[in-house]
DNA sequence: AATGAATGAGCTTTCATTCAT
DNA sequence: GATGAATGAAAGCTCATTCAT
């Protein structure tokens, strides 16, 4: 999935793609997440952009309107490459909330889903988002349908502990686990030589056991 | 502490700060902080700070050599205001290492140090720090200190459950907790209106009581 | 030839040249050259320069990449202006070396070649060649040409008076002859009301009949 | 004489000529010429100039009443040095004018007043006294007090060849040899190290020579 | 639809000059 | 006299956007 990576030779083997607009807006979208993994949200301008894309100066304008609209859409896809990946991996745990739970955590702190390009393009909307609206808009998704999901499974789980439907235990630990994932992308950001997988699904798994000690297992590490 | 806030207000009553070149260097290192929490640090330009700080277009280069070093001296004093403040909180509590890190946690979680205005900056630096060499190292700092004075409590702490001097206990109890905060911080930057500090601390809490159920009650939300 | 002169009408009837990176380099050449032989080269901004050209501030960055690699392709330009020139009056001395040598004296003191623009550039880019090494580059260019053409045209009458192939005599008349040229365009600059070409002219052929009496008849100005 | 060279210790020794007035500004006078031929006068800054005379930036507009002005102190400075070394050389020849002219020669492209140094500055004074003033004046008298010298010596010699007392002779020499002097210059500034003081002076008396072969031996290098 | 030369507002930076101390 | 912090006009440069082709 993350495989578009950092590549700058846009010579042969792209060309069938060209002279179609969709085939040039993904281009556009792809250059631009990969323009900002690299070298920053602040640095990316127009000029990388469609040189990387190897594409013309009009072409941003001609299908986005501008660059802050790419920037928008560019969240946008960004989010749904997220969300692809993330339903694919979570749709496999069918057997109970536990198993949903357990699979969310491994996707989101598996490699395919959080590795220095993502994570940096996930800093970079964040920052964007209190002063463009259309990136606001998408860069809230993740924790809207991730929230959203876990709650569901939480609630489940809950219930089997004697709790009310709206329970605060699932509202937190819903909220302690997005919590706690999300740490763990900046962790990664800022330092990911350091960063230790297996160290930190152990530990998320250690605090949702903390909450509902029945149904996950203190992993040892 | 946060008071500095946004004033615009570069009136008559505040020439006494004239002549003094400390005076204009954190007049301007606070302009550049308060500019950077309200409209981002890509927006935030020369022109801006200095129309914030009511001085003149050369004295950012007068007194820091260049926009950039007047960051990175940004970067630096705004750490330091954070560890003055929570150096202040956790020498209060001397009475043992569950004391401290509860300072901790609630220090890090009080208004006083996560609020619009430093969640906003702090994740301005953390995404310069790539950048930047001059807000790296001290953008860093944060998490060298607070890692530091958290893992000496939580070895000393692990001790009493019979882990071993360099125990993965000890390590992992840190992590989690940095890690935790950190996403704190970010869940308040993205949407401090729905943001629940005493939620914030027990859940906290409740992450360590599942590591030391010993020294750490389960707090009841 | 030095007909482009000081033109600050930007009016209408020249907007052919747009939409021709070769015609806008072209144009912002020439009004280089033409502002510094105006103004000098310290005072040879980028402003007085798209002003004189007509054309817009960004030009300059977009067909060279800043302001110092047009004074670089300036000098480039302004030397080969002057061998175009210079080539084409002593291609048609073709009798034997001392018509050569006699045309190149009389083509570097033409009106062509030596008038109070070409000085003015002239001495502008020897001294920035001292701190720009793209200027250096051409700008010693001129020495180096008209050097070997003036040595191979002496050399074959030093042979005559019995020199060798390498001899001090010709190499000292190529040098004496430069020297001397070069000292005409720096009185010609200093004082151009005064400057004779005539007397000039007559000076040097002295000069050089004073070495080879047999060839260079005194002329009795 | 020229001892004052690039030196950027403005430490210790110096310090005993402060608070004098006129030590002040003989120091900014010497600080400018030193970095008008280390950098060129086009980087020549206040800023500069006062860092390497030591003294405070408001020195400047103080003694001098602007940057302009004490870049025509100095360049009427360099001329006088330049003077007071020449006249010191050719007083020493008094059995003659065929003396004065040689040692007017000797003179000026010796070590003392020709080196690099010497040359930039002379350089850059020229260049800029098309748009100085100022500078323009002190500039120019290099020329004309040399002229007088040599135009009397010359005409001394004319006389002894039959002609006239405002010979065109007497003239034409004294205007090739200050105009072979200043090409000399010129060549030494573009290549200082490929100069021969002996090759320079033998070239000019040969010259000399052309003109008044029974008072200058054609000397053979 | 696609291109890329052209534009100019606005950016960071430099610098001679001023003036309170 | 002497200082150096302060000023702001003007410098070189960047870049999203436009539009003739």
């Amino acid at each position: 999935m993350k495989t578009s990576g950092a590549n700058l030779d846009n010579s042969a083997a792209k060309r069938p793609a060209r002279r179609n607009p969709e085939s040039s807006k993904r281009a556009l979208i792809m250059a631009t997440l990969d323009t900002i993994a690299e070298i920053g949200i602040t640095d990316t301008t127009v000029s990388k952009i469609i040189q990387r894309a190897g594409l013309s100066r009009g072409m941003i304008h001609l299908h986005f309107g501008g660059k802050n609209q790419l920037l928008a859409a560019a969240a946008k896809s960004f989010g749904q490459e997220y969300f692809d990946e993330l339903d694919h991996r979570v749709q496999q745990a069918t057997s109970g909330p536990e198993d949903v739970i357990t699979a969310v955590i491994q996707a989101d702190l598996s490699e395919a889903l959080m590795n220095e390009r993502s994570t940096r393009i996930w800093h970079a909307f964040r920052g964007a988002a209190n002063s463009n609206d259309g990136i606001a808009l998408y860069s809230s998704t993740r924790d809207k349908r991730l929230r959203d999901t876990l709650h569901s499974a939480f609630k489940k789980i809950a219930q089997e502990y004697g709790e009310a439907e709206n329970s605060a235990l699932a509202r937190d630990a819903t909220f302690g686990l997005l919590v706690l994932l999300e740490g763990m992308w900046v962790d990664y950001l800022t330092n990911a030589n350091a960063f230790s997988r297996e160290v930190a699904v152990s530990i998320v798994l250690r605090f949702i056991a903390g909450l509902f000690p029945n149904h996950f297992q203190q992993s040892q590490s």
